[in-house]
DNA sequence: CCTGCCGCCTGCGCGC
DNA sequence: TGCGCGCAGGCGGCAG
């Protein structure tokens, strides 16, 4: 599951392996990985005909790719997404959805994705961020993240701190699993109302964020699944580094209570019980 | 405007 | 053995 990490690390991937090539032919074999693209497959491989890459950026979960051509390769990779660069003599990967060669013989870029929550598209590149991204916040490791107004726009809220941390109109890149690993660190329990929350907390869950998503992020991500790999295929090492996250019924690795699985937004959270107790207030 | 819920997808593992 | 079901979960759209 790509959270901030792992999309960075695709990043870094993209900006290593594609950046000054030029994109020679595009084909779609799933027409579901192009269905933000208003005009659709052909118009999408139409687009990209003959653009050069040349820059490779991130906001949150979200990549955008600017091209000669002006316009933003805009790309997510859902639950199940990877951008993986691949020699062309290798046979296709079973969920391959887009070809991307390049005019130069080195490897294709292929966007593969099991179950087809992400996508890419191409946009006209009006202004630094692309329009289909304008709502995503910044990320908390973002230089330009802004602590006072995170703070602010999180008392504002009338909802629970774990559903407010996955809102990526308040702070983007955090998903499941570091949201519950920031919330284990910071010992918080997910339902806490986020009006009740007093700013040395805030700063709290801030740092944990910064700590876990910085450590994950020097360990290549998290493997979970089996699904994430970078763009050479390789897993991350961070699975080792998750302290709570899918480790229902095992010690808490602070105090040795069992650690609880609960339903939430047709998900999981994983807290420990003792370390992480319901409040009075939840919402 | 704000909040919360639903549907979209596929593969895997488990229980019967 | 084989089938059905729960689960993984980010996000856009929409209802209230």
């Amino acid at each position: 599951m790509p959270e901030l990490p792992e999309v960075e690390i695709v990043r870094q991937g993209l900006e290593l392996g594609i950046v000054g090539r030029t994109i020679a032919h595009t084909q779609v074999l799933h027409p579901r990985a192009v269905r933000r693209q208003p005009g659709g497959s052909a118009e999408f491989v139409g687009l990209l005909q003959n653009c050069q890459i040349l820059a490779a950026h991130r906001r949150g979960k979200y990549l955008w790719l600017p091209l000669s051509s002006g316009d933003f390769l805009v790309g997510h990779l859902g639950m199940s997404g990877q951008l993986v660069l691949t020699p062309p003599e290798l046979p296709d990967e079973i969920h391959l959805r887009v070809r991307i060669q390049f005019s130069d013989p080195g490897n294709e870029l292929h966007f593969v994705d099991q179950r087809t929550f992400g996508g890419l598209l191409v946009e006209p590149g009006n202004g630094d961020v692309p329009a289909t991204i304008a709502h995503i916040a910044r990320d908390p490791l973002d230089p330009d993240f802004d602590d006072d107004a995170f703070a602010a726009a999180l008392r504002r809220r009338r909802t629970g701190l774990k559903r407010a941390l996955l809102d990526q109109t308040l702070m983007s890149g955090v998903g499941n699993i570091y949201a519950d690993e920031a919330l284990w660190r910071a010992k918080l329990h997910w339902a806490r109302a986020t009006e009740t929350l007093r700013r040395p907390q805030i700063n709290d869950v801030l740092a944990h964020l910064r700590a876990v998503l910085t450590e994950s992020l020097a360990g290549n991500g998290t493997t979970f699944d089996g699904l994430y790999v970078n763009v050479n295929g390789e897993s991350g090492q961070f699975s080792d580094g998750l302290k709570v996250y899918g480790r229902e019924g095992q010690p808490c690795l602070r105090c040795g209570a069992l650690i609880r699985r609960e339903p939430f937004m047709n998900r999981s959270s994983f807290r420990c019980p003792h370390c992480q107790r319901q409040p009075a207030q939840v919402h």
